[in-house]
DNA sequence: AAATTACTTTGATTTGGATCAAAATCTGAA
DNA sequence: TTCAGATTTTGATCCAAATCAAAGTAATTT
């Protein structure tokens, strides 16, 4: 892990209106500039383990971290994939819930607890902005909850793919490359399968050309109508946060 | 379902230190208790269907409703079991995302969505106490997705009866009755299982002597320690909600 | 009290995905 | 460039839970 000196500007940051700050005026955003630090980690490195202090409260500025949950016998399932603007912390409790691993390099923004638990208390933009952004991940969880519990491998796979090019970013979601910011093993651990079924219903799709991959982090979407068929969700779509 | 006449005052309410207005003091209570209303349904009744407009925000006082999310061919998931003091809706959202349905007799304290939102605005007691329900709730969907993702059927049944005791509130959680308010079939969906599953297993603790049914909505537990074992969970217990 | 309906248990069989095993491909270090 | 380790693909086999099928039990209605 690395501490950056604090360069970037809120004003001009990537995700200045979607992270928790999004509802702050210029005022408020400067008492936020002044307690920030940023801290980077690269790919694979361990952010935060189950049970730590928590001394921090972190917003992704760019890249991936996830949120994983093991048992004792080395059974692992991810409960959530971490992207720019989402949250790690919660004001009210210091202990760490899960394990937090950086699954590409990344870079958090991050403000000491107790200052930041003030200023939650005393900005109502900002614990306005908490209670949407906790409610929006309670929805995109239980709408996991809906593939771990009742989708078939297949449609897991096809609702991964299908979220991973919604979440790219990118309008036309056929014909571009999408990143792919998991191994299969940690894919496997996200969906509640293991990395021999994950690897078999890729290659699938690969055969009935539905997917074509440039490299392993790499892949494009031929056909979204039968990647979206294949999801198991209806028409309208419901969406996967 | 049935409108009920105020006669509840808050401070002699169940719920009062657990739910939206835990943290409330007498004056702010005053200000809810003038828009409050209660709300009666019987065991099956719906209450909310997805895709609803939402016009209350409402806590659950007595009784249990679960929320589900059902895809086309009749796959059925539940996402969420909600027990007295979790509450139902979302500020600055109307539409409903998951089915509610009163999975036992209910009633509900519920409030009219603009006057509420008003108050979440105005009150930060009410805000605060919003964001700590909607980040513990979100901590027991990620439990949660452990269970669906990678237990076992045996694991999950000894997961979900030990949930029940635990929230049951008896403090000795062995030899005292414990409500079991859900049919095998709302188990199974719950769980990710078949009904059938549901009950092999469920026989299985029994036959082994660590439940007993009083009768089919009431089983008592005879061997605490035999049935955390069971839930695959490790010894400090990791809290599912 | 009998009949109808809803729920639960138990048994037999099948199957999707796990597990075990090995080969193929990629990546980075020496 | 070669080698060693990591990751991915593919194949063979197995098993936990689903599915299919009855029978048993409780609750409601007539």
């Amino acid at each position: 892990m690395m501490l950056l000196s604090n360069r970037v500007q809120c004003s001009s940051c990537p995700i200045r209106h979607r992270a928790i700050c999004a509802h702050c005026d210029d005022d408020e955003l400067e008492l936020l500039e002044k307690i920030k630090t940023y801290h980077s980690y690269s790919a694979n490195e361990p952010i935060l383990w189950r049970g730590d202090t928590m001394l921090h409260f972190s917003s992704v500025v760019s890249g991936v971290a996830s949120l994983t949950k093991s048992m004792e016998d080395g059974r692992t399932q991810m409960v959530g994939l971490l992207l720019p603007s989402d949250f790690i912390g919660r004001p009210g409790r210091s202990i760490v819930e899960f394990d937090v691993t950086a699954t590409t390099d990344l870079t958090l923004c991050s403000f000491k607890r107790e200052p930041f638990e003030e200023l939650v208390r005393n900005i109502p933009h900002i614990a306005h902005r908490m209670v949407e952004m906790a409610l929006d991940e309670l929805d995109a969880a239980r709408e996991w909850m809906v593939l771990l519990g009742r989708k078939t491998a297949q449609e897991k796979i096809a609702s991964f793919l299908e979220m991973l090019a919604r979440r790219s970013g990118h309008p036309d979601q056929s014909n571009h490359s999408v990143d792919l910011p998991l191994t299969r093993d940690e894919i496997a651990n996200f969906l509640g399968l293991t990395l021999e079924t994950v690897s078999r219903q890729m290659s699938a799709f690969r055969k009935n050309c539905i997917i074509e991959f440039l490299d392993r982090r790499h892949f494009r979407i031929l056909d979204m109508q039968a990647l979206h068929l294949a999801t198991g969700d209806d028409a309208d779509g419901s969406i996967l946060s």
